[in-house]
DNA sequence: ACCTGAACACCGTTCAAGT
DNA sequence: ACCTGAACACCGTTCAAGT
């Protein structure tokens, strides 16, 4: 469980936790689909509820972008602190970028709405990405300091290089080329 | 004169050309000022023309902004033909993408339409880019050719790569170590 | 407290009528 | 041949009425 999740804590009518249930679902269904794109009048059709429910769970289309990365998230933040006792400390790091550029690729457009909302802290996708972007920031520290990473760059200008990195439309993974040329550049 | 920016070859009556060059001066306008999202309404409006005369001249929005792009284009083309000749190959590469990524921060998110649109070939953006990508891939041929470029990447990837990079939201150019770690990425 | 779905808003696109 | 602007379409967002 994400805890940075927004209202997942207090309690909810059995209907309404009923609800964001088949919306989350719907969501990664259409997402997966049609690309984050997608009209989210079709998330509430194939959900089954009305709109108005969407936007009361969601309020944006960040929020379900958010709610569904979640898990994803979770692994990741899950596997960067694992990577932090791993012998070495440059392969941890390539080891974990590798991963999230194939977590990414289940839904086609999702790195870039990380790219775009990763740098503003309020918005629902920095927010779950938080836990994950500290560990991650641990990992990536952890090859800096032991001067495997140029120094004038940081953990989170990183991920949002690799978030924008431009997608092979078939794989939804960058194009192979782009992330070695992105690892053999940001080496001392 | 960029000879592939569409329908500019055959005569048109004087209203018409009028407009047209009142249409390209306000999407010019409105996209410096509100980036490349803008209403395209606003356009028209800016430009004391009915809305269908906007599409009559500019079908879609990718058609605008590649007749906006066009002078940039142009001198890019040249630029990239007479870097040809610049005794070091890989600095002439260097300060093509340099002038490149500058030529871009005028209209934000212009950079984006073209990474977008440069892999179809059918796109207005790609036509209109058509010389100006033959120049640059003869100087990027010229430094992979003296073994300063790693030889699995093409020319076209590298330009993707640069378009797709996250810019700077005030200067609107690629934030410093982005395209520092791109370029020291494609060295063999 | 939450849900529904009609209504509204916004904007891209088309087209009948006009010059 | 080209222009205008009202009309249409699409979809995000709101909200009055219902349970």
């Amino acid at each position: 469980m994400n805890s940075a999740t927004p209202g997942r804590a207090r309690p909810q009518r059995a209907d309404a936790k009923r609800n964001y249930e088949a919306l989350l679902a719907a969501g990664k269904s259409v997402f997966a689909q049609s690309g984050t794109q997608a009209p989210l009048e079709e998330v509430a059709r194939r959900a089954g509820v009305g709109q108005g429910t969407l936007y009361r769970q969601f309020p944006t289309r960040e929020h379900l972008f958010a709610a569904i990365m979640s898990e994803s998230i979770d692994l990741l933040d899950r596997t960067a602190r694992e990577l932090l006792t791993a012998p070495d400390p440059w392969d941890a790091l390539v080891q974990w970028l590798r991963l999230y550029d194939e977590s990414a690729a289940r839904y086609r457009g999702m790195t870039r709405v990380v790219a775009e909302g990763i740098a503003d802290d309020s918005s629902p996708v920095a927010v779950a990405c938080t836990p994950m972007r500290a560990s991650f920031g641990d990992l990536f520290d952890r090859a800096r300091a032991a001067g495997l990473v140029r120094p004038d760059l940081t953990a989170l200008q990183l991920f949002t290089m690799i978030s924008a990195l431009p997608k092979d439309p078939e794989r939804g993974t960058t194009v192979p080329p782009y992330l070695d040329v992105v690892l053999k550049g940001i080496k001392p």
